[in-house]
DNA sequence: CTGTTAGCGCATTCAC
DNA sequence: GTGAATGCGCTAACAG
């Protein structure tokens, strides 16, 4: 007995037959075109479609129109939330457009940042986002950017979430900014004697933290000292184990800032395996307002940015949909938040 | 002054007269085919293609191939962990066999789900990965299952994650064994005023895991009454809100099982939000084994399903790289993870 | 092994 | 308005 014979797909050139049409006809009430077909022809073509189960081939559709309904998103880790809040933005910005995307990771490897962008360009998409922080002097960075323009000068757009990447277009996260307000709302509170857990010195995002951070503390007279700063992944496990370190060094400590909401999550976890009290024995930040944060205990305070909405954003900078049509940049605001991770040092301290 | 004209990108053609042979050579040079050309000539053409930064055009090879390289995911909410992780895993074995995945959500939606593989059937992938999990009794059901027996009799494969989705390919996930270990491990413990939380009843998996969970305690001696479920959202919110009705209810418990992490997590914080000690007034236990549970206190006691793995397992059986080749449905194996959540309740009851 | 030619499925310009 | 013919970028016979 014979497997069944995988018939292939209706084409339009079935269709037109089935409805006794000419193939010019039949793609013309398919599909856009300034549609001026007769509306009976219109319905046999639609109806006919219909019984075939005859679906555009977006592909052929794509070559023959030399334009494509794709766009990529390339992400450090889909399955980390700050990038899968972005991703659910970009996707339900992009259904609005009638587009498709689609995702690939590079785990946070410049190389295979570079490798995946040229890959896809081969998908030819209409636009391109970035979602990953950029990094400082990796040798693929120039490469990257000659990529992309070579990109941009074949027709694509392509757009950069997080710093300035001119030139292209950027959706640009507060990070010094929100550092500085966060730093100087929790010297507010009384916090005095901090230490910073940061990721890999090339990550920009990471130093623009640390650096707006550094700053907000000086205009409360509060140093950082570089024993206070520890590198470490930019992950759960590099919270965790950069907390481990710093716990080992014994230094005074009354608060803690990850420079990402992932890493303070493990830099909670560490705390509270080392038998530290979050929240009550030393206060912890983090930067992103993830969803899971407020879950935690204590809940977190860190600087929200409303991560779908960048994503919406990156989408429709690149897509000309944006509202203020001239914007290369949009800037997104950040804001302050204090939850029980850090409550107010004078009343919790001995 | 004029904007720089966008040049479309370099053909094969170009690259083909730049190296001076013909466009099959070229084609065969740069992509696949059986390897017979000239060593010399092979190098030219890419150093060609090199300067003239060409890139094949996917889509156009598609048309001609009759075949592409894409295979479709489609999940409920790529923001939800148990989404993301799964996508990261598809993501990854698919990177292993130069296929890109394109993402589309629905949002718990049947007709959406419905739409959506419609409007992906266009981009005639190879594969189809539905990860949402099946809802029983809804009108669009029984279209999704001719849409994708179409698809698949048009030479697509589509691959199930979740329950049986006969004739399709599946990734089962032991929902109801899973639930009655946990149920028993749970009883083992000592909890036996139980109330469950689940999903709405459309869903399969949350009525699997319910199911299994009341086998479980009934091998215990421990009934469970329908005024001990309660319904809500599939969310985190779902699992919040449904605490809150339970708790006002007034009904006494002496664990509160959630059918997913994430609503576990939803009930975590609205008993702290009520003054109730999870893990020590009320144990609590949840299913997935997202990452975030480790991370919140106590440490939420679950059902471990290897996330990336299930999905890598499904793109490798649709694609038919999986190890055993007959398996048209592989199952996952689960395993009870006990953590602080739900301490021995002879210790901790007082 | 290399070049020529004919499609792949669709959009579109051009006559009718 | 409608249909026939051409081309999109590429692959796959097909000859040389």
């Amino acid at each position: 007995m014979s497997a069944p014979v995988s018939k292939s797909p209706a084409t339009l050139h079935d269709v037109a037959r089935e409805a006794g049409v000419s193939l010019a006809t039949a793609s013309r009430s398919l599909n856009g075109s300034a549609r001026k077909v007769n509306e009976s022809y219109r319905l046999r073509v639609v109806e006919a479609a219909q019984r075939l189960g005859y679906t555009t081939n977006l592909f052929a559709q794509a070559v023959a129109k030399g334009s494509t309904t794709t766009v990529a998103l390339i992400v450090a880790d889909i399955a980390d939330p700050y990038f899968s809040s972005i991703a659910a933005g970009v996707i339900d910005a992009a259904g609005n457009e009638n587009l498709v995307v689609t995702i690939a990771v590079t785990g946070r490897s410049s190389e295979r940042e570079l490798d995946t962008v040229r890959a896809l360009r081969g998908q030819r998409p209409k636009v391109m986002i970035l979602a990953g922080s950029r990094t400082t002097g990796s040798p693929y960075e120039e490469h990257l950017r000659a990529e992309l323009s070579s990109f941009e000068d074949t027709g694509g757009k392509v757009a950069f979430i997080s710093q300035d990447a001119a030139p292209f277009a950027t959706v640009l996260l507060d990070n010094r900014g929100g550092a500085r307000d966060l730093a100087i709302a929790l010297a507010g509170l009384g916090y005095r004697r901090v230490a910073v857990i940061t990721g890999p010195a090339e990550i920009r995002t990471a130093e623009e933290r640390l650096d707006g951070f550094r700053t907000g503390l000086a205009e409360h007279g509060i140093p950082l000292l570089p024993e206070q700063i520890i590198h470490a992944d930019f992950t759960r496990e590099g919270g965790y184990r950069g907390t481990q370190e710093l716990l080992a060094s014994g230094a005074p400590v009354d608060l803690i800032f990850a420079v990402n909401d992932v890493m303070a999550v493990g830099v909670v976890s560490a705390l509270r395996d080392a038998g530290v009290v979050p929240g009550q024995d030393i206060g912890v930040a983090g930067f992103d307002d993830i969803p899971t944060v407020r879950d935690i205990t204590p809940a977190l305070s860190t600087v929200r940015i409303p991560l779908e909405d960048v994503g919406r954003h990156a989408l429709r900078l690149a897509t000309g949909t944006a509202t203020d049509a001239a914007a290369v940049q949009q800037a997104v605001s950040t804001e302050t938040i204090i939850r029980g991770s850090t409550p107010p040092r004078d009343a919790t301290a001995g």
